[in-house]
DNA sequence: GATAGAAGTGTTATACTGTAACAACCCTGC
DNA sequence: GCAGGGTTGTTACAGTATAACACTTCTATC
């Protein structure tokens, strides 16, 4: 079994720049591959979503779209949102109903996020061992398995020692 | 490592009346244990989302309560829902905005859930194992954890084989 | 038992999240 | 060009959740 494979860390310090330039590379690539549209809009959306690592949530898309010269209303932003989701190119965040970029869209995979309630920073993590065991619970229990939802609340070790002072 | 452990599997056939005084008797003895009050209006919260085992929203908690002679407004509900959850007697489905009974609440676990996406069903499984995996992966991320979500869609085998009909 | 404080519930209003339905537009292949 | 499907715009509304404050009920203490 291959170790888990941290997706997204926190707080990496890095040239986020970088970040958003190869997610969009990526997702054209995988539009490509999938022989989907990557339109304007949906572009503009996903850059959105990597604005940042935290969870964005639909209506912020819709604020900042309008900032952007667009008159969208609610529908806009789910319609592209849904549509970067299938395509693997975000997750969504139940427990928080928002959306995070997937840093490796290509492989189809089922994720694990560890999310900061304080930060927001989300960290996205693979591991097989947690998909096995509750793969092997659904064979189990007669489950025909569709998706996964797997999402670790706490504190990070930042916010964790700023609490400290 | 003790096996996983079903806490409520799929349509188990079973005397439900049966369940649902257990879940009451159940909810007492916890209360008393906590020091909180069991009162009537959560008493009648409980009952609602025990009438059955799939996951009960909130304002259809609302409609119900209408129904037995009460005019409660949608905080009535949340604030009776949140009550429950705080004292384990009742998980939260974040994937569904709803609620379903705990049928340990005695115990301090978190649950992984599997749904069916057809017919509603849950089963509450406790498998040490993936609590496990998850708990190291939040150590290897600095995360200090205060709950974990999992929940897992998919077809039960009954709503699978009325399919193939 | 009176009485203050805490906990619980009622009530109004409003914010946030998400979708149905239909119109208009645009792209692609014929 | 011109169908036809996919995409976006637009209006309206459904569903989920909380803030703020009033009122009641319970509990502890005198
Ligand atoms: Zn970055
Ligand atoms: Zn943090
Ligand atoms: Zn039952
Ligand atoms: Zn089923």
């Amino acid at each position: 079994m291959p170790p888990p494979r941290v997706i997204a860390p926190f707080h990496g310090e890095h040239n986020h720049r970088k970040c958003l330039d190869q997610a969009m590379q990526r997702a054209e690539a995988a539009c490509l591959q999938q022989g989907v549209r990557l339109t304007e809009l949906r572009r503009q959306v996903l850059s959105l979503v990597w604005e940042n690592h935290s969870p964005t949530r639909a209506y912020d898309i819709l604020a900042r779209l309008k900032e952007k010269g667009r008159r969208p209303a609610p529908p806009t932003a789910y319609r592209a949102l849904e549509f970067l989701r299938s395509a693997g190119l975000v997750h969504r965040i139940e427990s928080l109903n928002a959306y995070v970029g997937c840093a490796d869209p290509m492989v189809g995979h089922s994720s694990q996020f560890f999310i900061c309630d304080r930060c927001d920073a989300v960290a996205e993590v693979h591991d097989t061992g947690v998909t096995e065991h509750l793969t092997r619970n659904a064979e189990r229990l007669g489950l025909h398995t569709a998706r996964h939802t797997v999402e670790i609340h706490g504190i990070c070790t930042r916010c964790y020692h700023n609490d400290q002072t």
